[in-house]
DNA sequence: GATTGATCGTGACGGTGTCAAGATCTGCGG
DNA sequence: CCGCAGATCTTGACACCGTCACGATCAATC
């Protein structure tokens, strides 16, 4: 069962406005477009706030904190973090061929939604305590571990699923945060850089390639 | 101008002090007091300034930004990083337990220098690109990657170094970054934490085991 | 149609980063 | 021994920020 997930989806608008609009959803876009011209550095709630036409103080009403909004910013990214895993796992029957496409799944919500990814693992920056975003985070989580447990199930049964679960979304993580390091690695070694899918693919074919023993593997039934 | 200093070790105090002492130095360790207890959130030149008893504007005047001087904690970090890792793996000849021994030594300069660590790949707090700070850290990624290579001589010579080392570092790098939300999975499983050292060595197994031909390997020349 | 509560604006306070300009000390040439 | 030049630090100011208390405004309900 492992992880349950509350929350609702893309939030849909409060249909009708009360004074302004749907003002909570406009501020958190709003704040996205900040963190990604300005960054986290010079993001601002007073900033947030011009850019969507209210008073300085209206976000603090419905965030309460600089941190609220940034904490809501952050469970919107791993909802979609979690739906965009389980898009990229869907109709993959092969465990394997699944974990490396959720692998691509968890770079690509990297590349498309950075504003988010620059928020969501620092636990500073947000309420860390947040039930929902602890719910969330755990949600997508759990698709990663459904999915390592699938393969110990057709694979290997002593796999130790937790460890490889954590083994493989601490490497992620890490893949996204040290992009720019490797990048510039590349660029010292004038060579090509190597991009994130690369990087994955390799990745993957590293850690799964040793886990299992290839005569104890059954044929791949692939496409 | 940029901030970089010209970076040796531990930096020894300015011999003889100009007005006040040696002031960057000052500054440098009161800006990881303060990391240390308000967080990078609650970071500010002005509180360093208080701290190292001289007026506001000091700080401004040696490290130029605010960035300026977090980067001359993550240079410091970097080095210490460096130097614990080469001091972990010395005098360990299998190059496998070396790699273990290294990966120990980087999550132990994660517990030992949380100060730093919090700020080291926070590019968006620091000049991302003060050669310093890469050459620092590209100079910690060398020891790792050059124990990879050892592996990869010893062993099998197919071995994809590179890949392989920038996959032990991501891994590390990400480890650290989620340790917190792997605690609070382990505290909803109801069991025992997992430390930062035995992630470490399930994780480096995981790998290393993988990586490798059992058949293939000569008899490991242990202590 | 008045009331009530949610929603948002106004104004103020202390704190912050950063810059310019002035003060102070150090080392060095004379 | 003196004075000068430059490095070092302080002072003061400006704009911006987060957050709070309070007032204004609107929606819905009785």
């Amino acid at each position: 069962m492992a992880v349950t997930r509350a929350a609702i989806r893309p939030e849909p608008p409060t249909a009708v406005a009360y004074h302004h609009g749907d003002l909570p959803n406009v501020l958190r876009s709003s704040a996205v477009e900040v963190i990604l011209e300005k960054g986290l550095h010079g993001f601002s709630l007073r900033e947030v706030a011009r850019r969507a036409g209210v008073s300085h103080a209206a976000p603090g009403y419905h965030f309460g904190d600089i941190r609220g909004l940034l904490t809501a910013v952050a469970i919107e990214g791993f909802e979609t973090l979690h739906d965009e895993l389980v898009r990229s796992g869907a109709g993959i029957d092969d465990p394997i061929d699944r974990l490396k496409a959720i692998g691509h799944g968890y770079v690509r919500v990297g590349i498309e939604h950075p504003a988010h990814c620059e928020v969501m693992f620092r636990d500073d920056v947000l309420v860390a305590d947040d039930p929902t975003l602890t719910a969330a985070g755990l949600a997508a989580y759990g698709v990663l571990e459904g999915c390592v447990a699938a393969i110990a199930e057709r694979y290997t049964a002593d796999l130790p699923v937790q460890d490889v679960a954590r083994l493989c979304w601490s490497t992620m993580q890490g893949l996204v945060e040290l992009q720019s390091k490797f990048a510039s690695l590349d660029a010292m070694l004038t060579r090509s850089p190597t991009t994130l899918d690369e990087h994955v693919d390799r990745f993957t074919d590293l850690i799964i390639g040793g886990l299992l023993d290839p005569q104890r593997r059954p044929k791949r039934a692939r496409r």
